[in-house]
DNA sequence: GTCTATAACTCGATAGAC
DNA sequence: GTCTATCGAGTTATAGAC
């Protein structure tokens, strides 16, 4: 007998689509079980049921974010293009994968700042080789006096930062700077290109 | 009599100090009346009795927080220094800024995303001419023939995205670039001067 | 597996004595 | 103005029927 006391596999999918839905709007603490259940169309006895707590159905999601994502940043990034091909690439990639992503930066930021050493491990184990071939492209590129003498993790740093903020803040970008919806989606479809060109000529050697 | 039916001062402000920490690093979900009476050393019943309820202490909070960095980043940009002079001087003084308030980003983000609306007043409010001066030079830069054709907002947003992310997602950085403590401290020093000479490279002409 | 009902608990808020 | 004691709303979690 297919199932025999097995749990129904598509009830549990749906709860957690719902729970990554409303987790990562929310966060662990604004997340309520009753929402995550209403949106799921079942009960909240249903979500103890397959995932016995709030906490354990959290770390699924949690999980579920890291290793959907780190896989595809690492392809992104282990692509046979040269250095500068390879930044306009992955930054318009990359842009594009958090515009389906809104809420995830911000909620994987905001939940490792609040339990940094508990989280820490998920992470270790799903970056590996992530930025090994970006490294040695960049060594090679100084090696060629094609670069300036920049850092590795200056360099890293950077291009994250000028692609996740703007996505990660997004009300304090568009409050700050007089920005309305429209304007703000345009903005960021720029940045797309002007990110890779803005590093591109700072790196140039 | 000097404080009749006055509350005492001295109390209020021990009671802003221990909130301020406790919201900053918590969030208003986070945060528990009960922690921040113990810190402030003082029990729960006179946390309501000075601010009536959580959300009127919160506010008070958020919006001393705005009003006290707001001017702070204004002035540190209505100075007289030529663009890329005003551009070091800002990163190193901005970064510093951060440093003392490590939590303030994460915060501010966080409930903005979380409360849009009701915020963005509090945040027009309080931006008053904070950027036209820097919009002036770099406009001016632009028609010297200095710098790049850079939209104002694309540039504003490429700083600020530069200074507060590495902050903001300290444990993120950490674990993805594998930094102990000791060097993300450094990482961070450096920043205060190697993002403005990245950002002088990418926009001169 | 799925549901209803409710237990167990946390936490903001208030009453009332001093 | 300050404290102790307690209420009551909201939430996670479970018991138990079907």
């Amino acid at each position: 007998m297919v199932n025999k006391n097995k749990k129904n596999s598509q009830t549990e999918k749906r709860i957690l689509e719902s729970a990554r839905k409303i987790f990562h709007q929310k966060g662990f603490l604004g997340a309520r079980m009753q929402e995550i259940a209403d949106d799921a169309g079942i009960n909240k006895a249903m979500l103890h049921y397959y995932f016995r707590s709030k906490q354990k159905l959290f770390d699924a999601i949690f999980v579920e974010g890291i290793k959907k994502i780190f896989p595809q940043i690492k392809e992104l990034l282990n692509t046979d293009l040269p250095l500068f091909e390879k930044i306009r690439f992955f930054v318009k990639s990359y842009i594009t994968l958090l515009q389906d992503n809104i809420y995830l930066p911000g909620f994987v930021i905001n939940e490792i700042n609040q339990n940094p050493k508990l989280l820490s491990e998920i992470i270790n184990k799903n970056k590996s080789f992530m930025l090994e071939k970006l490294y040695a492209d960049l060594q090679e590129a100084k090696e060629n006096g094609e670069i300036i003498n920049i850092e590795f993790n200056t360099f890293a740093a950077n291009i994250i930062s000028l692609c996740i903020f703007p996505i990660l803040a997004k009300y304090f970008i568009t409050n700050v700077l007089s920005m309305s919806e429209e304007e703000y989606n345009e903005f960021i479809e720029r940045r797309k290109t002007e990110v890779a060109e803005f590093i591109i000529k700072a790196i140039k050697k």
